[in-house]
DNA sequence: AGTTTACAAGTCCTAGGGTCTTGTCAAACG
DNA sequence: CGTTTGACAAGACCCTAGGACTTGTAAACT
């Protein structure tokens, strides 16, 4: 409790382009949500802007007021699933302060289960690594920046702590925690809090060095 | 020099079935590599086996009498690129007896200079990770037993070495450095030197636990 | 506010025909 | 022998044209 000393970025600090979902009308959340859930049953091709309408009952029409474009909608949804993925990191290590490598082990189960049910979250995951996927055209704002505000999230929650290693080397360790999940998204060995406990074990040695 | 117990199993016992490279008749080696040469420069799919007897001024009935089919061509190419992907790797850990850091940050830097600059290499282990790729039907026989014996391969290293860790920690540490060197081998950040470095660096502080 | 109807532009799907390629012969060649 | 040649059926691939569906926009309607 006592190595924490800067409250924390803010999640919204990681995007500060093209506004959340938040400030959308009624509609546009409903809509975003609905695409979402047909993208996971039938793919994101099978929707129609119809289909979608139809769907949240709303004319077909209302969906062009309230999202502009079917690619528009496809990048509303992705950036929704980010955000959940960004802002369940975030919760781990705010559930355990004082307690980096039980945060690091908790965000890492938390991310391969829930990248494990979760198709969309499964192909914006391994789209930011190297995975092809149909969604991919859809992530055009935001490919590599993905792993980039991960990586800025959690270097920010690193350095609330006083680690016995230089800036570089927690540089290293954190990229290196991404890839390790990342690897274990698109191609998983164990259960992911098998794979989490490694995951946290390994950063935990490197972070006893030279203490 | 102390360490080393057992001389090594061999590169072949890695591969039991399909004969490695040598056995063939003096077109068939030939035949191989200028198919990978093709494939490096217009694609597995510009291949025509007319254009590979032509290319190597040999009949196209020949071609067929040395290797088969074209998808067993193709298998073929991508066996000679793994075995010599295994036989780099195997290489660094003999270079370097008695200092398993070296030898890790030697492989792993050879591996990713090597998929840079070969497109064949690239494409075996990206899709032996999780990307697809056009070559990806070619490798039916073994998509993952690739990393599998990569896996042994390097396991079998580290079991010549007394380590202060336990056996299932080994396990985790050799499954995270190949995870990180796929990781970078389709998601580069760095040059192959420091991107092998930082992999080092992490391996040799869980190398230091306990001692 | 939201819905309905209408419409141009563009994408996707299907079917067909033609060319190229694969894989296999048997016969001829050196 | 090992290799080449010529021939061939089967199938993959490429291009085309047509129709059906979808996107995206606009205006009139409630």
């Amino acid at each position: 409790m006592s190595t924490e000393v800067t409250p924390r970025a803010g999640l919204s600090a990681l995007f500060p382009g093209s506004a959340p979902a938040s400030g959308g009308s009624a509609w546009r959340e409903r809509l975003i949500i609905e695409a979402a859930e047909l993208t996971r049953s039938g793919g994101w091709q099978a929707i129609t802007m119809a289909k979608l309408a139809d769907r949240v009952g709303v004319s077909r029409q209302t969906v062009y007021n309230e999202i502009g474009t079917k690619q528009a909608l496809g990048e509303a949804m992705m950036m929704r699933e980010v955000e959940g993925f960004l802002r369940s990191v975030d919760a781990s290590f705010h559930a355990h302060p004082g307690d980096l490598v039980a945060a690091i082990r908790e965000a890492a189960a938390g991310v391969l289960r829930d990248a494990s049910t979760n198709p969309l979250l499964h192909a914006v995951l391994s789209a930011s690594h190297g995975a092809e996927s149909a969604l991919l055209p859809l992530l055009t704002t935001q490919a590599e920046p993905i792993i980039d505000a991960a990586q800025v999230l959690i270097r920010g929650h690193l350095d609330t702590y006083e680690l016995p290693i230089s800036p570089k080397r927690i540089g290293a360790l954190v990229d290196m925690v991404i890839r390790l999940v990342l690897s274990h998204v698109t191609t998983p060995t164990g259960t992911p809090e098998k794979t989490a406990e490694d995951i946290a074990w390994i950063a935990e040695q490197v972070l006893r060095t030279q203490r």
